[in-house]
DNA sequence: AATCGTTCCTGATAGC
DNA sequence: TGCTATCAGGAACGAT
């Protein structure tokens, strides 16, 4: 296969993003900081805090909301911060004078002298304030899909999949449809549904369909229950790392032999993004 | 309406 | 050692 004029004879440097229970790890973190009160709001890129986000100092916590990978806190007064960490975003919990991380774009300095810090590398993530009546208005919020573990059932599954001639792998990344997967949750459902990545989703056999849709929500709350995957940049509000990347069956194991059969993992490219899958127990099986 | 390709961004890496 | 091209990916956006 040629890829370029250079060959890359060593893996490549993957980072793993904050997928649903990633972000939830951090939810559930932040609601420790409900009732603390905002005393201060440095910025320090207006392009990522986006809006007055001054408002906010002088409010308090009062709840912290996950709509797929969004996550939004809830201040009195009826004013709201959406946060996508996107890439290599990162909320921190540090004491006043802690050294901030890296990129550290805005500071939330709180009354019990601690300060909430966004940082972000990639700069793709951003924080936004906005009141607390137009959260369910934001387009990404109005387009999500049903949230696993919430309103996703076996029919709506079923329907989206009869609807589309996509590759499965794409469709289970696609917000609008589900809400919250990545790539290796995505990846990791499939191997455990022997499921192959570009079976086209209306073909999914319907037995293929209950065991994905159990694997989905499986791998999820197993994710959340590790306190989400650190294989790389991924880091909880505490700087800390999760550990369901110690479970990963095919996601990052390019040719390392499937813990199920013993074939190599394979990893091939689906709309632009790494898929990795057991080409053995993950067969294109036969369809009609 | 559904789907696809491009874009944003920079740290890590390999090759020279 | 230093320089440079390449690549990763969530989701917005434009094109088909």
């Amino acid at each position: 296969m040629i890829r370029s004029a250079r060959q890359y004879t060593r893996d490549i440097f993957i980072f793993n993003m904050p997928e649903l229970p990633e972000v939830e790890t951090i939810r559930l973190q932040l609601e420790s900081l409900i009732g603390e009160q905002i005393g201060n709001v440095t910025v320090h890129r207006y392009d990522i805090a986006r809006g007055d986000i001054e408002t906010i100092v002088g409010k308090s916590i009062i709840g912290v909301r996950r709509f797929g990978k969004l996550i939004v806190i809830d201040f009195s007064s009826e004013v709201s911060v959406a946060i996508h960490l996107k890439m290599t975003g990162r909320l921190s919990v540090l004491m006043r004078e802690a050294i901030a991380p890296k990129h550290t774009h805005v500071e939330l300095l709180l009354r019990s002298n601690r300060r909430l810090t966004f940082s972000d590398a990639r700069r793709f993530g951003y924080i936004q304030v906005i009141a607390t009546d137009e959260v369910d208005n934001l387009p990404f919020i109005q387009n999500l899909g049903k949230e696993p573990l919430k309103d996703f059932t076996l029919p709506y599954f079923q329907t989206i999949l009869k609807k589309s001639s996509r590759p499965i792998k794409t469709l289970l990344l696609d917000q609008t449809r589900i809400a919250g997967l990545g790539n290796i949750y995505a990846s990791e459902a499939l191997w455990i549904a022997r499921v192959n990545p570009i079976t086209p989703a209306k073909q999914l056999l319907a037995k293929e369909i209950r065991a994905l849709f159990k694997a989905i929500n499986s791998v999820l709350r197993e994710g959340i229950q590790r306190g989400g995957a650190s294989d790389n940049t991924y880091r909880d509000l505490r700087g800390e790392k999760g550990s369901y990347q110690h479970f990963f069956k095919v996601y990052n194991r390019k040719g390392k032999p499937c813990s199920r059969c013993g074939a190599p993992i394979a990893m091939i490219r689906q709309a632009g993004r790494s898929t990795f899958f057991c080409p053995k127990c993950q067969a294109l099986g036969m369809r009609e």
